[in-house]
DNA sequence: AACACCACCAACCGCAGATCG
DNA sequence: ACGATCTGCGGTTGGTGGTGT
């Protein structure tokens, strides 16, 4: 391995894969006296290990509350909404997954949702379609081949079909930057967000500062596709984006963060600081095909 | 059967912020 | 106020098992 010998091993500290028998004294030693200090457990328990490595066993393996096994729909596209709103924030998105560490959340991110978003087009860390068109090529002929049954080999159909493809696209993004921009709002901290209900978590999410009837209202004139009650799983726990999912592995990435450059163009929306001045929607949202097809 | 390649994931490293004395 | 220590987080590595050739 390429890896420096750090102080542990200097020390004589163990690395490596813990051994069942660490692991069986490390847990009877947490559930009998708690962790306490991290840096002093591993001498009062009998192990020859460095706190931190002790610490990281139990948070990612050996807490009683850890879920194992594969990650349901609902939480990979819980992973997806907040993942949009949060960046790698993976502590914070792991708090809205109960029994997931946020290591097996970015290892997950890493080995299997980034590399989705990427096969369907998208930048994974601004989920917008990626501007490198030889990138998103397979995902816009797939498209293309979809839209009105146009025939392969009609090569300018296809171009107009691709066309159409990303000019929806960047439409769906720009309607999902009004959105994102409400829960971008100056007052609402990313703690914030971080810390409301998973249930309100189904992107793209009606911002808390709507809370009286008329901005209810506002809200209420949005497609409805984008809030669509949300479909509660077994643990009762709900989140999806029903609107986008086109079968197992088809559904569009959430919400793509929104830069402060963002908020004052055309696309932007008031701002929840008390003024009363309602939403701005693009006029191509209103009567737009596009859009008017999804409500 | 043997080898190469790939995907997965547990574990490590280093940094930054929080806490303590 | 300040330095030392501790804790938590995110990025990365490398061992292992599965699959393809």
């Amino acid at each position: 391995m390429g890896r420096s010998p750090c102080h542990d091993e200097i020390n004589g500290l163990k690395k490596g894969p813990w051994t069942p028998e660490e692991d069986q004294i490390l847990v009877e030693y947490i559930q009998t006296h708690g962790h306490g200090s991290w840096r002093a457990l591993p001498k009062l328990a009998g192990l020859n290990r460095c706190g931190k490595s002790c610490r990281l066993r139990w948070t990612n393996y050996l807490r009683p509350d850890i879920k194992r096994g594969k990650f349901s729909q609902e939480e990979e596209q819980t992973i997806l909404n907040l993942h949009s709103i949060l960046g790698n924030k993976w502590s914070a998105i792991a708090t809205h997954l109960p029994g997931r560490t946020d290591n097996e959340i970015k290892n997950f991110w890493n080995t299997h949702l980034k590399k989705k978003l990427i096969q369907m087009g998208f930048d994974p860390m601004t989920h917008r379609p990626s501007t490198d068109f030889f990138a998103a090529l397979p995902q816009l002929i797939a498209l293309a081949n979809l839209i009105d049954g146009r025939p392969w080999d009609d090569h300018t159909a296809r171009l107009l079909a691709q066309a159409e493809a990303t000019e929806a696209a960047a439409k769906l993004q720009c309607f999902q930057h009004l959105l994102q921009s409400a829960s971008a709002m100056p007052n609402i901290s990313t703690a914030d967000l971080a810390n409301m209900s998973l249930p309100s978590i189904p992107s793209p999410t009606p911002p808390q500062c709507l809370t009286n009837d008329h901005d209810h209202d506002q809200m209420n004139q949005l497609p409805s596709i984008f809030f669509e009650p949300s479909v509660s799983n077994e643990t009762g726990q709900c989140s999806t984006m029903t609107g986008f999912s086109q079968g197992e592995d088809s559904s569009l990435p959430p919400l793509a963060d929104v830069s402060a450059a963002n908020q004052g163009d055309a696309c932007s929306i008031s701002s929840c600081n008390g003024d009363e001045t309602p939403y701005i929607w693009p006029e191509f949202f209103l009567d737009d095909q596009f859009m008017t097809g999804f409500a």
